[in-house]
DNA sequence: TTGTAAGCGTTATCAG
DNA sequence: CTGATAACGCTTACAA
């Protein structure tokens, strides 16, 4: 992986072109500084020449990279196989392309997270998923640049990018309540560090408070035993309902707090003879665009994961003019129930199913 | 986005440890070269004033940049929609992840690609779906850095990826055959650029030549009004199957050229009281991890979207030692047909289904 | 309008 | 084993 022949450079250009370096640089980025016909002559010599500035010479005199790095702790792998990453990585895109910036990934280097944030050269960071007991987030803090935290636990004064978890899980278990389901399983994400389980701000505990608060308005507990956690994926769905089903949990209403976790659990049903949703009913969350796809379609808690991904440039981009410094630099969508074909009324009496596990 | 406070820079630490530049460059890239003492102070100094080595620095002296860049004609936000990329890009994260590259998304730039390639500072280049009647692969390979074309028409000597589309699409449309089927509907993947569609090797055309060649075997010819073209999402295939049967066609079975687009076909059927596969079969292409989870499960035919990924990296990094110059750089890798449930026999006689359209 | 020269923060070469 | 010193290729005051 190395250059094949010596590319010219700016001091090529400039001795073919009887000027100087400097000259070549104004032609390139400022031509309004020359005069028209020696900015011609020397784009001129310049493209016989096939020169191309080298982006890296210019990062390190312009001490900008024009670049923003999207920090994930998980394997990138793993990342992708979650469409919702798809979707908030396509918003990032899209601003980061409005505002002439490219898109790199950070994800661990041989297994270090620590490692891939040194190595990048990025002139801003947004961060997803980091949960508040990694210590990159200090490492990142320290290194001075510009950082927005995407789904994680922020302090409140710190740039991030949240969603209102707890209004639209309650929102999801009121849903079900409504339908008159009183038996749940609760799909949760777990957490990338066992550490970040506990914590109260990790996004599956503050999804499990919107749904525990709409149950308990119908005097409902939903026990712990009853909250069986996995990896964000479809895989991770089916396990999760397995391993539940397995346990004699037999659940009329499932709660994923992912829609990919949710089409798993749909699989899984299936598997197990159970029809959706006149046997189970089921809600995600995300509203992926796959969501409206299954069959049947997905009932589920809305949050806008490409307006997400948008917003996250325009913060670590410091904002634009409109942003006052003196406010946290903090943005929290609202999230909403959609209600598609994957819920229904509890079924009366529960249908005899296929049952050789419990 | 600016860097906060200066950052410590390599000068810094050598006049506070009292030794040269050279010296603190090696306690971190080499440190064998010192004795162990000072490599430990140097360390101790660096880290006090929590000092980093600047990655664009580094890239400059050592003219590597140690990133891989994936490019697309397309608009980073319209790539992620298609699952397919993300599994792609899933491969290429894991194979640059082993070897300690940092990947990079190329895309174009205000509308232009060519900028794109200028701005990016990556030791290779990984063009996927880069029609051959692109400008910028010549811009590529006169810039000396390293490529592989991904998916798209190679020079016979051109570092690429490919796979067997004609026969993938071959065991489609015969299983399809074999089932009774005779009247089919081709969804096929409209190019990046117009003037491509007409390229006999753009992977339409490709996989038409392998559905057709099936065909043909069981004496079928399919017309090219069969054939419809669309935007390689969902959208894309519901857009399409809408299209052509508004435009009266009535098939028996869709041969569609991507799941996503597979996905939409089902979505439309679906939606205009066709089931399938009683009344409709679909086989899709690509076999993403989704395939399994749709309703029915997908027929498809399978490509080895991570693998690709993969190879693509090792290709553009020189292939490691194994790979001999001589040989042209390319690697097909081989397709085959899952039957899964969206195909069935051939009904016969077409149900009565509602038809405001036609 | 154009040229000169001093950085930018490393790594690499080559004496000591 | 260690340390000056010269690249690396470009931008940008500051001069002319």
């Amino acid at each position: 992986m190395e250059q094949a022949t010596r590319r010219a450079t700016i001091a090529d250009v400039a001795r073919a072109a009887g000027v100087s370096k400097a000259a070549v640089s104004f032609a390139f980025n400022t031509p309004e500084r020359l005069s028209s016909d020696t900015v011609a002559r020397i784009r001129d010599v310049a493209s016989g020449l096939d020169y191309r500035p080298d982006p890296v010479a210019r990062m390190l005199a312009q001490r900008r990279t024009w670049t923003v790095g999207i920090l994930t702790p998980q394997a990138l792998d793993v990342i992708f196989s979650n469409p919702y990453f798809g979707e908030f990585a396509a918003g990032v895109a899209t601003a980061a392309e409005a505002a002439g910036l490219a898109v790199q990934f950070i994800s661990p280097l041989h297994g270090s997270l620590a490692r891939a944030v040194d190595r990048a050269s990025v002139d801003g960071i947004i961060a997803v998923g980091l949960g508040a007991d990694h210590p990159e987030i200090g490492q990142i803090r320290r290194s001075g640049i510009p950082y927005v935290l995407v789904d994680s636990t922020a302090l409140p004064d710190e740039p991030a990018i949240l969603v209102d978890d707890e209004t639209g899980a309650h929102a999801a278990a009121a849903h079900l309540v409504n339908l008159g389901h009183r038996m749940f399983l609760v799909i949760g994400i777990e957490p990338p560090s066992a550490g970040a389980a506990a914590e109260p701000a990790w996004v599956t505990s503050r999804r499990l408070r919107g749904y525990r608060a709409a149950a308990a308005d119908a005097g409902i507990a939903i026990q712990d035993d009853a909250v069986v956690l996995g990896p964000a994926s479809m895989e991770g769905g089916i396990e999760a309902f397995h391993q539940a089903w397995a346990a004699g949990l037999r659940p009329t209403a499932v709660l994923a707090m992912s829609d990919a976790m949710a089409i798993g659990a749909l699989r899984a049903a299936r598997e197990l003879g159970l029809r959706v949703p006149a046997d189970l009913s089921i809600v995600g969350f995300d509203d992926l665009d796959v969501a409206q796809y299954t069959d049947p379609p997905l009932t589920t808690v809305h949050q806008p994961n490409r307006e997400k991904g948008e917003e996250a440039v325009r913060l670590v981009t410091d904002g634009g003019p409109r942003r006052n410094p003196l406010e946290p630099a903090q943005h929290q969508f609202a999230t909403h129930l959609v209600v598609r074909g994957s819920t229904a009324v509890v079924p009366p009496v529960r249908q005899e199913v296929p049952d050789d596990k419990a």
